[in-house]
DNA sequence: CAAATTTGCCTTACCGGTTAATTTTAGTAC
DNA sequence: GTACTAAAATTAACCGGTAAGGCAAATTTG
């Protein structure tokens, strides 16, 4: 069932003249009478004309697509991070392609490939928690594809990136937990191979060392698939609540980890924060009326969205090679809930 | 900055053969030797060739790309919709192209023309809360656009439609307010024009007739915009709460809806089920680690984008035209929690 | 008034891949 | 050696739009 469109030769036929006098009157060339011009465009007007665009990308070599590469769609934060994109996108006239990779290294290849021959103009991504080897990405950027990288970004490929503080929001997020009275912190993060964890990571050791809190190794859970399923989660959380020294709170760092964790200690019957205090990155717009409310660590995903594209779409359409690139660290906002309240208060 | 490829032309000269030829030994005709096959394919991957989608579109007509159209993406429902359709077209070789309306008709117009102007070979569309009128819609159904509506439906254009079972989801929440005790049960739902709407509302209303409750038509709420600003729903909160003989319960009828009022009811001061009891849809996989945790209807979202995803793809390779179309209703599932406690447990 | 210039449109080639029509090549038969 | 056929490859047209270059008619210039 073929969905037949007007083309530029059907205007050229109803008025007697040639389809490259139609292109450059729609062009509003100085080649083309007024008479003429005028009589195109009533013509394409009442025909309902509407160039095709594959056509036009032949010609032009462009496609006005964004592919966009994220773990997945039903993520607080990710979501976010596409409604942004989608709207710069669309006042550029682009389009936004978005494909899953579900954290799966293998998904991520396949979609990326996927994307390019479907014949996108540049690409965002956000690497998928298996990813380690960036062959995929640095052949397709090394033959001149511009690509953004945002959240979860590599250092081996010199481009444009845009991520949250997440050395600050953790360091931040740490400290509050200290300052709340908290000395056996846990920290349970996604794989050690995406850029956040190390940076949350780090952020976390800096504020524990800063406090002279000796920091439990054990204490640290990493989960390889960053929490993309619930089993990989409920494993650290037994091993971390079901030992003699156990935690007295948790600090989560990703989106799915937190609400997961959350659900989790629910489940298991721990009463946040009495028997363990949690506080997470997440950007649910929930967090106020969770039980409890919960404190978290909220990135500006709307804008990380917003400014990935608007560089982008920079880099594609800039008229001479870009040497410079710029990584943009967007801030991070702590914000203490109930959660995390202070030990003193409820103990 | 263009991205250049490798073409068909250059697998041609470097074996010294024509182009037709490495079409024709891609496409394993019978035409072509043995011989020549094995070159051409040694050197397309050795080069790794990919054809060029648009110059493919061009000829074939058709450019296997999808177009969804829903409000916005940052809300579990639709979320989650997106995942299931996604992951159909991805295994079917499809890419979907997604645009938000932030329920504005005029945003909508503007999004289905951008994306029929991109070619898309169909249309997953989910209504706005503003639009009445449809014949953007019509006309390009007319000239043979392949639509698949889902959630917010239709029944001025004919074609496949997937929808929740909404009157029965809104019947049994009803029921089950009624049940554990609440009677002056208000109803906050979207624009009365669409579909969704009607439906939950009957639903709402044969429940309290059945049972004999008086409706009192002050207590049913329409949020014209479905929730898109806070400020609706807070007018309609406080004129429901603000007043000598208000409500006990509420049944809200999306998943924004449902979401903000609780955030809405919090920072207010009510306290749920005491104050005012709260059921209503949403997807949120919170929906237990809420405070309280909350009574929902829960619709199979990821099922129903994969079905419209399916339909959609049906219409579009059928090689006869359709005229049989389906309304597939998919179950919906009452989950009674804390914020709808039965009265007597709690006062 | 012829030459020069401008105007307005047409012809043609191209983007990359596909395919119908055609030609070349190789092989077989007589 | 000619005739015929099958196999293998080529040429050319096409999808729809674009744009360089060409050409005839109209207008300007000296």
């Amino acid at each position: 069932m073929n969905f037949e469109a007007v083309t530029i030769k059907d205007i050229a036929r109803e008025l007697g003249i040639s389809a490259s006098a139609v292109s450059k009157a729609l062009k509003d060339s100085y080649e083309i009478s007024e008479k003429t011009k005028k009589a195109v465009l009533e013509c394409a007007k009442r025909l309902n004309y509407r160039p095709n665009p594959m056509a036009q990308s032949l010609k032009r070599g462009n496609s006005k697509s964004l592919g966009i590469v994220i773990s997945t769609i039903d993520n607080n934060f990710f979501a976010q991070v596409i409604n942004g994109m989608e709207s710069v996108a669309y006042s550029k006239n682009y389009n936004v392609i978005m494909t899953q990779t579900h954290e799966s290294y293998d998904l991520e290849v396949s979609n990326v490939q996927h994307l390019t021959i479907r014949a996108i103009d540049g690409l965002l991504i956000s690497l998928s928690n298996e990813t380690r080897d960036l062959d995929h990405l640095k052949k397709l950027h090394d033959k001149g594809l511009p690509i953004v990288f945002f959240d979860r970004v590599t250092d081996e490929i010199e481009t444009h990136k845009v991520i949250a503080d997440n050395f600050k929001g953790a360091y931040e997020a740490t400290n509050s937990l200290i300052n709340a009275g908290y000395r056996k912190i846990a920290h349970i993060t996604s794989s050690p191979h995406v850029s956040i964890t190390d940076d949350r990571l780090n952020g976390f050791r800096l504020a524990m060392s800063e406090n002279n809190i000796p920091l439990n190794e054990q204490f640290v859970k990493y989960c390889l698939h960053g929490g993309r399923d619930l089993n990989e989660i409920e494993k650290a959380l037994t091993e971390l609540l079901c030992s003699p020294d156990r935690p007295d709170a948790l600090f989560t760092a990703s989106d799915r980890i937190t609400t997961t964790t959350l659900s989790l200690l629910h489940k298991m019957g721990f009463k946040i924060p009495d028997d363990i205090a949690l506080l997470g990155f997440t950007n649910t717009s929930l967090a106020d009326v969770l039980n409890p409310s919960l404190s978290s660590v909220y990135q500006p995903a709307f804008e990380m969205g917003k400014k990935a594209t608007e560089m982008l779409i920079g880099l594609i359409e800039s008229k001479r090679p870009v040497t410079e690139f710029e990584k943009v660290v967007l801030p991070t906002e702590v914000i203490i809930r109930d959660s995390s309240k202070p030990v003193l208060v409820h103990k």
